[in-house]
DNA sequence: TGTACATCAGTGAACGCGCGTTCACTGATGTAC
DNA sequence: TGTACATCAGTGAACGCGCGTTCACTGATGTAC
């Protein structure tokens, strides 16, 4: 009955990467106020000490489970991206569904991200990281310029607008500023994703 | 040399709101970190079982921190709108601007304001007033549509792509997302959330 | 192939700290007569 | 106006808890000869 039918080796093995794993684990089941590095290592099975062979601190877990999250993010965008290969329209409202839709699936594990990259400089991999999503963007607009689907401008200040559109909605929904009307709240944040995006690509003032 | 000249009263007079005030000096000097019951009361010159005299517990003093936090927020909102009365654009850039500039000002009570009103059934009150820049957004935006200078459609779907755009820029320069280039960075951040505005409102689509 | 030793991952007990909260108290205020 | 008493805001000592971190240790692994 042992998980995966390891018979529980003695130095484990991968001990680093079982505990982002339980880390996620943790932030599912318990959010971030559990996120602790005691309850951490009793989910992976190693006593509260056996953290620090891989960590140098409390920090330095939470980082690795920040910078998870962000390679988790990117991999799901660039999926949808893969998937979507129409219109840079239809392009950007799959990849802000698909943002906001990880922030609702993996609440806390969003937050983390998002209140552990602080400092640009201490971290400056897992601020790089933080960007994917960003990059990727400005990606989707400049290919919707070069085709003609989109205005000329700064591809960058576009990017800009639609990941702070993105991103506010991902926080807002997570801290429950639109509570769900229905039984299906991804459905419905999926929805609104997809009405943001098309409204700032559109525009709101008469011709 | 005693603060305000006074002779520091047995009574006090009125704990309840110096304590909510302590709160904030606390998060402008210490941070979210610093935010709990001892060093609210130590700041507020009490001793740190004196707050349970006002408050249930810490989560009631610090939702008190959060209904100050929005109803400073709506103050600014309606000043700016009556500061501004020009076209409906230039409104809701104003309004995003001053929603941006708060954030960024008041960094760390602007995020008690929105991870403590979790709950939309346990705390009625606080919700609602989280509420406030959502539905002055909405009427900025009718009044647009009524003059004809803003598109037809729902106000309300139009105010949440608005709102998440301005919360989402504010979210993202609190958390560091854009460092500032120049020395001025509330200045930067003024600029980027009027462009941020300005182009959710032309949108991004080629004619 | 076998032995001796260095290396290193994980253990468990312990430390110290700060926190939220409680409780018997003290001292000031307000009110009834 | 003055006195007695109830009320209530603030005190300070104390409790208990969970946390991050340290440290001497143990047990497994790898390597040199």
């Amino acid at each position: 009955m042992a998980r995966k039918a390891e018979p529980k080796p003695y130095h484990h093995g991968d001990l680093r990467n079982a505990l982002v794993e339980a880390g996620l684990k943790v932030l599912a089941e318990q959010g971030i106020a559990g996120l602790n590095l005691r309850e951490v290592a009793r989910v992976a099975g190693v006593s509260h000490a056996a953290p620090y062979r891989h960590f140098a601190d409390k920090e330095a877990l939470v980082a690795a489970i920040a910078e998870d999250g962000f390679r988790q993010l990117q991999a799901a965008l660039r999926k949808v991206v893969a998937k979507t290969p129409r219109t840079a329209s239809q392009q950007l409202v799959a990849m802000g569904q698909c943002y906001v839709l990880f922030a609702l699936k993996y609440s806390d594990h969003f937050r983390v991200m998002f209140t552990s990259t602080r400092d640009a400089e201490t971290q400056p991999e897992l601020y790089a990281l933080s960007k994917c999503g960003f990059l990727m963007l400005i990606d989707a607009i400049s290919a919707g310029q070069t085709s003609g689907a989109l205005v000329a401008g700064d591809p960058t200040d576009f990017a800009k607008t639609l990941w702070a559109t993105m991103h506010g909605l991902a926080v807002l929904l997570v801290d429950q500023q639109f509570p769900p009307t229905t039984k299906s709240p991804l459905k419905e944040a999926e929805a609104m994703a997809g009405q943001c995006v098309q409204r700032v690509l559109q525009g709101m003032i008469r011709p």
